[in-house]
DNA sequence: CATCCGGGTTGATCCAAATCAAGCATAGCA
DNA sequence: TGCTATGCTTGATTTGGATCAACCCGGATG
């Protein structure tokens, strides 16, 4: 291991969450600055993926949820079919495998989408730690219930609306948490393939591409391969709304 | 310690846990029996809805979540042109509310399909007892956890199945769920209308009837009304194909 | 008792997106 | 340099389920 010849010095492994960027978005944010040790000495930091390489697999015992620091991570669920549906997409300061907390197994596989760096908690440690922490226990609960909202939303989104809808709105989740992260909110690359994109939207991957030329040909997007510049935001946003303004005619 | 005034009497505020039949489905299954007094401390048990009753409503302060004693509880979001999707249906021994745990307000609104009795855990009481009994708190993050596989469950079931596929599912869910409760797994009523099947599932009310007759001239199912009759479960599965799972505990 | 009304069923028509089918661009590789 | 694989786009055709429209039933209401 690579990183074993790191350990005798300056320690390279002990997490530094007060350093980190991303101290604001992730865990780090929940725990007083006395105490941020505690989290940090469970912590394992800086495991690094490759495009492709899986952080963690469906139904393998699980053990840790993951919380990105770069790069972008793909959960999806495979059935006994061998149909994939992808759940989520996961940027720098978001936690993965939230949806296995407390489970035996894990409930999805995830996917570093490219180069990706994460942060490791040991699921036992970080019971214990929450147990003892109770601004961190609160902010787990606000995160879990954060994502069955999420997936609530993304239920809502694949029973009602049209792919133009689902997609506008894919993009400005994106936009709003490149935001958060202090990047350009209007030009981005998208981590994700086509495919991927048509799989978590419930869509075939043509009418996707048939969207983001439409999108394009409308002037809302600018669109080539995968880097993306959002041109007219209020017209994304106005996409999305129109369609739950239908309900009232 | 108010309670105690009600304690030499009959105690009709009194939770009593230890004696409620849905404990082994409910919160006590993650409770030593010392500590269950604890738990039955903060319980306020016994509320009664009516039918079309809200126990909460989106938007409004979030204080609790309820576990349902009897009867059964819609959960759905109305979006600002009002719209409703409904996000879950919950049964005997299921908890309400676990979407927006920890979070300033309802992000849905519950209410009763029927005259339905509701046992109430004040939020920021439970938060501070799954702080000292890591059992419960271990049991918090699995069922939060669970709640998001549903989710994702459902997701997938919008986003690639057919409607008698959707259907089917449902069903056997319902079933398996009667199961738990000891109840006839093959014969039962279902507690909410079409109308709520088809906005749960993604579909048009004509289309659920049209899927439930069509079951029933294919001798799957029987069905007046809301009485249901399983007659066929293996070709229910069947139907759902690799949708096998969905069962709890 | 007639009426009304919400929930449920059934039939006819239409449409958004899936599917089928090519063709194109780029990257990796021998 | 060409070859293959992979991802993306575009066009033609098909289809599952939405929509529109009518009707039925049973229970509540005056």
């Amino acid at each position: 291991m690579a990183q074993a010849i790191h350990l005798h010095q300056v320690s390279p492994l002990k997490a530094s969450c007060q350093q980190c960027s991303l101290s604001n978005l992730c865990l780090p944010l929940a725990v007083e600055e006395n105490d941020l040790e505690r989290l940090e000495d469970i912590v394992q930091q800086g495991k690094i993926y490759n495009r492709g390489e899986h952080i963690f697999d469906q139904s393998t015992p699980m053990r840790s949820c993951f919380a990105v620091k770069s790069g972008s991570v793909k959960t999806s669920i495979i059935t006994e079919g061998g149909d994939e549906q992808v759940t989520g997409f996961f940027m720098p300061g978001e936690l993965v495998g939230l949806d296995s907390m407390s489970s035996d197994t894990y409930a999805c596989t995830a996917k570093a989408l490219e180069r990706t760096s994460v942060c490791e908690f040991p699921i036992e440690k970080l019971e214990e730690l929450t147990g003892k922490l109770p601004e961190l226990q609160h902010h787990m609960y606000h995160l879990l219930s954060q994502e069955i909202q999420n997936s609530h939303q993304l239920a809502m989104l694949l029973s009602k609306n049209t792919a133009e809808e689902r997609i506008a709105a894919l993009l400005l989740s994106l936009s709003s948490r490149f935001r958060r992260r202090r990047m350009s909110p209007t030009n981005f690359s998208l981590p994700m393939a086509r495919n991927d994109i048509a799989n978590f939207l419930g869509l075939a991957v043509e009418t996707v591409s048939r969207v983001f030329t439409r999108f394009q040909n409308q002037g809302i997007i600018r669109a080539r391969g995968r880097e993306v510049e959002l041109l007219d935001v209020e017209a994304l946003q106005l996409v999305t709304r129109d369609f739950a303004r239908q309900g009232c005619q």
